[in-house]
DNA sequence: TGCTATCTTTACGTTTACGTAAACTAGATG
DNA sequence: CATCTAGTTTACGTAAACGTAAAGATAGCA
């Protein structure tokens, strides 16, 4: 199994905040609960803490995931399968947290916003340009197969 | 200049078969034409070459690319920026030089189609709640630097 | 003819995003 | 109590996608 898997349920399931709360499960997730729903490795968790996306507490040495960390973690496949790097979505995470900083601050996080819903309304328009040439293709080729197999016949 | 540009035009000009062959521009491109372009280097032309997504002709040393060399590394780019590696786009690629194959293998290279466009579709899919996230956070922004510039001139 | 610009191959270096193995700890279970 | 089972840290390994440096070929031009 080299390839990822990509085709469990899309993601995001709750506003990265986590403040929403009142959802459905429990609270508290451990490590293997949500490598299970993400379908992620453990060692992947450990690096995306180690690089800053994600912040568990612990119990002793167990690491006790929120529903913030699931939030975030969601957000992080999210940005990732759109193609944004680690960096790039922990800037964006790290956004989320400036909500009580200067003005200045804000003013800066809000072009930045911009800028990434730019480029992702960019990818958009690349993604339909993509699926159109697919589908042509695959057009053209389900033409030459019916031929064929109309050829078969005669 | 640590990160890629991605403001230019959109990708994929014309169809990456690159028959239809009458628009513009010349017919021959050199690295230098493709890397000014696209904004790539010319060791990027070179590895994708190296990794079969391009062939371009010689004379004597030098690379001459044609318009479907252009199209192919069109293609390439708009694959990378919506998240493919070079690995899958080559697959892809290869299915469009496979029009006059067996059977089987049409019908195969049509599944595979499905498989691409079905990604493609969780991929916007995921691009718009990313979008809507961030449109939210940015709005929320905003209605708390109005509140503070409110507060200023009070 | 010598210089410069552009291209070439070869090859080692680098970053990102993890994989994997080793060695340790803590709690559960027969 | 011994032995799993999960979890942990530390650290080296790796694949992808190029960057970068070295050294040589070629073409244009003053």
């Amino acid at each position: 199994m080299t390839e990822l898997d990509h085709s469990g349920p899309s993601v995001l399931p709750e506003p990265v905040t986590g403040f929403a709360g009142s959802a459905a499960g429990r609270d508290i997730f451990t490590i293997r609960d949500l490598t299970k729903e993400f379908a992620v490795s453990a060692r992947t968790l450990r690096f995306y803490e180690e690089k800053g996306l994600l912040d568990p507490a612990r119990r002793g040495e167990q690491r006790l995931y929120s529903r913030r960390d699931r939030a975030r973690l969601a957000y992080v496949i999210a940005g990732k399968t759109v193609g944004f790097s680690l960096e790039e979505v922990r800037e964006m995470l790290d956004l989320y947290d400036l909500g009580d900083g200067q003005v200045t601050q804000l003013k800066v996080a809000l072009t930045k916003f911009g800028q990434r819903i730019e480029r992702l309304e960019r990818q958009k328009a690349d993604i339909d340009r993509i699926v159109a040439e697919l589908t042509r293709a695959s057009d053209a080729m389900k033409e030459k197969l019916a031929a064929r197999e109309h050829a078969d016949q005669a």
